[in-house]
DNA sequence: ATAGATACTTACTTTTTGGTTAGTACTTGT
DNA sequence: ACAAGTACTAACCAAAAAGTAAGTATCTAT
């Protein structure tokens, strides 16, 4: 016999999530399936929205739109409009956004070493 | 009226999905909720399962064990276990593993500064 | 005999995330 | 009058990720 489980849940432990440690803060900004990303293409320079899509060919416009509206309200990006028709709107990055540029280039760095390894 | 509307589907889409970029790659392997933080956790050294539990208290036993069979599938850790009882297991990174260090590190520094920001 | 320690495993449910498909606004050029 | 171009928006549904709650194995010490 078995003495009864005292309980790994979620709920049990989050008496240690005030006390977050940095790397979850920062992941709760930029993590997820797309921010990284987004925000690699804007480190060479502000692009348009159509311009974004282009460079991620994968996301959806609805994924694109509502991430680039969450990066935004972190104030990770910025967004500009023109009031010109058709539309014209620039995202770029922010000085805090900028500022997550080594994260970024990190992955980038470490990606091109290993995917080169997995290929060749 | 409108014209019919093309698509801006994931699957019309994934023609570019093999010229993967860097970050992608990256994003492939460390992404989600809890393996950046985990890796962060094993950058000091070596840690027992029950180690980590602790010092990432907000994951869930299941998730822990889930992300760390991942990860070791991955050759970003190494898992190993001492013959006895009750189980001794250790984790550690591996060389591809601890080469991710600067993207934990890089998150860490802005995590640290811009959560100051925040509260202060 | 049984409780304790450690590292898991499993079935099930909920939550979160993402995808699909369609539509809108507005102005210029034809 | 209408198609084209750009940047969205919204309703609905599916899939993936995560959480919950419980159980298992094995040896040592009591």
């Amino acid at each position: 016999m078995y003495a009864v489980k005292e309980s790994s849940t979620n709920h049990a432990n989050k008496q240690g999530e005030l006390s977050k440690c940095p790397v979850t803060f920062t992941l709760d900004r930029i993590g997820g399936r797309w921010k990284a990303l987004i925000l690699y293409h804007l480190i060479a320079g502000p692009q348009r929205y159509g311009a974004l899509k282009k460079l991620i060919p994968a996301i959806t416009e609805k994924m694109l739109i509502q991430q680039l509206k969450e990066l935004e309200a972190d104030t990770l990006v910025h967004r500009e409009v023109k009031p010109v028709v058709p539309p014209h709107v620039t995202y770029s990055l922010t000085p805090a956004g900028t500022e997550l540029a080594p994260v970024m280039q990190a992955m980038a760095n470490w990606g091109l070493k290993y995917a080169a390894v997995e290929v060749g």
